[in-house]
DNA sequence: CAACAACAATTGTATGTACAAATGTAGGGT
DNA sequence: ACCCTACATTTGTACATACAATTGTTGTTG
């Protein structure tokens, strides 16, 4: 992506908010090409990050804010989130028992099965969008994005 | 930022899932930066943008398909856009004489001068999101961007 | 144990965004 | 001149997100 072509608001782009605008660019079309693959299975990425998460635990239910502080993009309304995936039976959801504050959320057998499809299918996404980078690559754009 | 801080979800991601959450998550840092500082202003980090464009066509009017095309987030909702703009008269619109089809949009005088004061507090906002980076990271970084 | 603050989740509302359909205009071919 | 296609913008609708207010629950303190 020749950021150039697309930066053409101003001749001379100072090189800290060009490397701002930059990565809103990369970051959108992250996000294009992951919606894309998503949406064979009809669920947003959002809603993907939400069973990532539930599988990683491994079995043990995770409540409403303990999801929120893992989501990448933090969101103030995972009750709606969670109600759209409950309706797609992908989780479940039940009142945590010792705390009937909390709700308790689990993955559903369903919803590890298209899970384990939809990282296939974003594997896939993923080498496409970084077919560019090697290994080394990788590493130093990962150091670089640890300054933020 | 330490993204090892925010991943929690599974125990070893691989370099490339890791690096394309790592870009989501300082993407959204930046956001929440950017958003905080043109708040005062009553302004949307688009809406900012698109008066951003029309400073830089330096006098010349832009239609609205231009706009969409340089816009850093696309957007297809390009007039509802514009007509905040023009509700808080930072721009005026009329119909293209030579080509009706056509709106053309400039940025008044008022939406000059707020826009100063906007790039200087962005000004402040960059350098405190790139506290971390000498110019040589800066280089680097956009370097590796662009293989995206 | 009653009052209160703190917590967890839900609901309401306003705003933002994506996608598709509709409106109005221009130009080209017959 | 008429029909058709392509263009530029607007409108409609469904969905996503941000922020604030509300509900229900827990634990603490007087």
């Amino acid at each position: 992506m020749k950021v150039e072509e697309i930066i053409k608001t101003a001749n001379e782009i100072p090189l800290k908010p060009r490397t701002i605008i930059h990565i809103a660019l990369v970051n959108n079309r992250i996000n294009e090409v992951m919606t894309a693959t998503l949406k064979p299975f009809e669920v947003s990425v959002q809603q993907f990050n939400v069973l990532r998460i539930l599988r990683g635990q491994q079995g043990k239910p995770a409540n409403l804010c303990t999801l929120n502080e893992r989501m990448v993009t933090k969101m103030s309304n995972t009750t709606r989130l969670v109600d759209k995936l409950l309706k797609k039976g992908y989780v479940n959801r039940c009142v945590c028992p010792s705390n009937r504050r909390k709700v308790e959320i689990v993955i559903t057998n369903e919803g590890l099965e298209v899970l384990e499809q939809m990282d296939k299918a974003l594997d896939k996404a993923h080498s496409t969008i970084l077919e560019n980078f090697d290994n080394r690559d990788l590493e130093q754009l990962n150091q670089l994005l640890d300054k933020f």
